[in-house]
DNA sequence: TATGAATGAGTCTTCATTCAT
DNA sequence: CATGAATGAAGACTCATTCAT
């Protein structure tokens, strides 16, 4: 009733979510100290323990939780028939989805040797080659590999990078996703050869 | 003559750069202290301190030294007219100098966010905000500005995340300069309108 | 029913103070390290970090403690009109407040040089400027004024080196009491005129 | 010739003892370190060694050199009958030595508690018993004790703590002297009695 | 008369984690 | 559903000192 403290029983589990991938992102994963997520939620830390058995579990639930859109979208895409229009679409939801979960592969993008050691790395490293190998033909010219790959990491970099930039950010995600569609849409038809 | 110990005389300060960016490089800055540089070169920590003031001097010493080349590009560029050439010249020695100091930029690559907040994050950052205003118009369509920006980041992780996929590395590095010098290209005609 | 680690519960925070204190009066403060004072309590230096911030805050924890008594006298003084007789008590309380805190004041004493550095150093002598202006008038005379300050160190310095003198510390504490006691009096009176 | 380098020639160890004195007054003895001295100086650490067996002997000889005249003062008094014009006498030309070496002095005050585990710990003690000795009577009054003693503090903190006062330096030493005079003269003559 | 290079012991401090209550 | 109190391991860094040159 007074809406703050006593409202949010049960959701403090969502909330070190919120708060701990708010500072994973702004500041690293091994620079955010346990001490200051419960700090900022005005728990102890052995609240945060309550809820997570470790701080890479409070990672781990992050990821799963924020990334199943993408990880629904890589099964889809892997039952389609591997045309050009399946992968424009592809790329075309992947964008969004990167989108809706912004903070979350800002934080991936940032702190890949982090990631790398963590149990997560190798879910998302999986996911990608999942997808590249939707994206591209692995007896493609190597050149149209390259731009397959360059399309996912447009779109991955793009992001956050492009936040200097001026302009509307929906504006600007429509330009990343037409320069990530055009490379797939020519190394689909084997650029490299021309 | 024994050559491990006596020869090494007068060479600790390269040798402490070395070791710190393969570490630093394998798992990251922060996970790397400074009691495993030291263990490796067989010095005590206290060695390192007497070469550099703190950890994150190492770090800058190493970027310094490494990115001249890049710097000395850079500062090339600047003073060219901006054609197609140019471009097309500064993507290929870019890719060049890149290749040759591959470890400090797959650190900087998977550090991003520890960088930012290191003396070389900004340092980085400037040098890039400069390739940038040197490989597109301000004035240049938002697609063609995505195009140049994916140009650099394509050289930039074409690199590291090509590890993973068979093939010659050289002819790898052809490749993503292939795609690169495409993009820039495409940025500079005005693709985005076609 | 043991006596020694199950009572001790709860009051680990005093006792840290308490031995901070006994180190810190009998070795100094730089020269006292936590690990001493963690290993006297037979406890780790995180349990101290866990009661304090800083090394710094133990002891200003401890001075604003046992000063407590110093400050109200202060403060009750400066309300009081500056007749000889207010100034002979506050001399009378003063000692008695001194001889109440006297290991923290052998510490002040004999640690100047650090405290000055500290933050009680400002608290400090902030306290000792308003006690000088309650004791003696801006204007008076330039002997008189010496007088005063004189009677404040013989009553802090009195303490602590008269512990070598053979005798009973009240029948000491009183001897002193009654110098400073004289030299504030004579001080009132301009007995620099004379 | 060039007056700053070349002239300095074997006056390094005289250069030392300044910069370090100047320091240790300045910060206190432990928070002085010998690289700072060593870079104030513009020379390495390593030739402190040469000059200096240990951190202490600095302090040592600095101690040695400058008190010299405090020592041949009480060797001078010991010899004299302790009458009232010898110990006017004492405390006047004490108050002039302590003026000459004032940052020794004001050291000395300012980090008793590590001077106290030093080796000049003990040399000045025995000075000030022995000056103790000559001024006050073993068998006079404690009160008349307490004001000798009373008069030698007034004289070392008189230095420091007035500096904070407006007005002439050499005006404040006198009444300095004056009061400390003043002390030693009741003490003499008995004033606890009257 | 110094220096360059290094060491060993120690400093304060932070961290993720645990567990009885 | 959480806290208070604590730990063990480790972190970056500083210091006085040494010694071959």
């Amino acid at each position: 009733m007074d809406g703050t403290r006593q409202r949010r029983r049960g959701d403090t589990r969502q909330r070190i979510q919120d708060v701990a991938l708010e500072l994973f992102a702004e500041q690293g994963y091994e620079k955010t100290s346990l001490r200051e997520i419960a700090e900022r939620l005005e728990v102890t830390k052995a609240a945060l323990y309550y809820h997570f058995k470790t701080k890479e579990e409070i990672l781990v639930s992050i990821f799963e939780d924020l990334s199943r859109p993408i990880e629904d979208l890589i099964e889809w895409g892997r039952l389609q028939p591997h045309t050009l229009e399946t992968k424009q679409e592809i790329v075309r939801r992947y964008s969004e989805a990167l989108a809706g979960a912004a903070p979350l592969f800002r934080f991936m993008q940032e702190n890949q040797a982090t990631v790398r050691e963590l149990r997560i790395g190798g879910m998302f490293k999986d996911r990608m080659l999942v997808l590249r190998d939707i994206l591209v033909a692995p007896d493609a010219d190597l050149v149209d590999q390259v731009r397959s790959i360059s399309a996912l990491f447009t779109l991955h970099a793009g992001m956050f990078v492009l936040q200097d930039l001026e302009g509307d950010p929906e504006d600007k995600r429509r330009a990343v996703l037409e320069v990530a569609t055009d490379l797939i849409t020519r190394a689909h038809r084997g650029a490299g050869e021309s």
